[in-house]
DNA sequence: GAGGAGTTTCCTGTTT
DNA sequence: CAAACAGGAAACTCCT
């Protein structure tokens, strides 16, 4: 089976707040090989992540630019099991190996883009190129969304991406979009893992939850623990939106 | 620098 | 009794 590159599939699942869908990121090139993993942006992430997909030929049509979009320093933290977590097993383990090696490269080799330099924290820092750097082009999605993916975006993604959801939430009426947490604090910590809070717990996630009910992209679910019901404010969970069929 | 959005943190009380 | 729910209040980060 053919791999479309991400680009086509992430732009085929996600949709803005309005529902329209978000023109897929310009490719800007293989800018990541020539630097370190560590110092990644979350473009050069995006491009290893589309690169690997291309070249294994993994089926992406799950994959969501919400699980995809962190920085290079955030991708390096993750283990072989947060990363099957995200991309699921196959890809997963793929991109951990892949990533695993990249680092290598760099642990071993000096690169014409890095120099050995040292930041206070001692890490090692980019060399700015001569003359103006090309203008980033900054697809619309991360220029526009603050601070990347909110709290309800990535509880969706984790719903509907039932391979990278290892039994952390479940669909209790898929058609009325209405959810339960199976493992609360493991969904609280990934949440905290991607705003690089690791005191994060159920409790704090679960109040920021209850702050959507005013604004209508959640609804009450009475009498029932850790169950909630997307409201008419959420949007790209309907199977209508993200095209399954059931 | 001001102000707003979206949380995060803490807390007290209530319900399951 | 523990865990979850409710919601006020203030702090915080990021963005315009």
């Amino acid at each position: 089976m053919s791999s479309p590159c991400l680009s086509s599939v992430l732009t085929h699942n996600l949709y803005s707040e309005n529902c329209q869908i978000i023109p897929a990121p310009l490719s800007a090139g293989q800018c990541y090989k020539q630097i370190s993993p560590h110092c990644w942006t979350i473009d050069n992430v995006l491009e290893w992540i589309s690169d690997q997909v291309d070249r294994t030929n993994f089926d992406a049509s799950m994959l969501s630019l919400a699980l995809c979009t962190m920085d290079g320093p955030t991708l390096c933290q993750m283990n072989q099991d947060q990363m099957i977590v995200f991309f699921g097993p196959q890809l997963g383990s793929h991109l951990h190996q892949s990533l695993h090696e990249q680092k290598t490269k760099y642990g071993k080799t000096a690169t014409i883009t890095l120099t050995n330099m040292k930041t206070e924290k001692g890490e090692p820092r980019q060399k700015r190129p001569r003359g103006r750097p090309p203008k980033l082009t900054v697809p619309n999605y991360l220029s526009t969304a603050p601070r990347g993916t909110h709290l309800w975006e990535f509880i969706r993604d984790i719903l509907i991406h039932p391979e990278k959801n290892q039994g952390l939430m479940k669909w209790e009426d898929r058609r009325e979009g209405i959810f339960k947490f199976l493992k609360s604090e493991a969904v609280a910590q990934m949440w905290g893992q991607k705003k690089k809070n690791s005191s994060m717990t159920y409790e704090k996630l679960s109040r920021a939850m209850r702050y959507y009910y005013k604004r209508e992209i959640l609804e009450r679910v009475d009498g029932r623990r850790l169950v909630y019901k997307f409201g008419k404010n959420s949007s790209g969970w309907k199977t209508e939106e993200i095209g399954i069929g059931i």
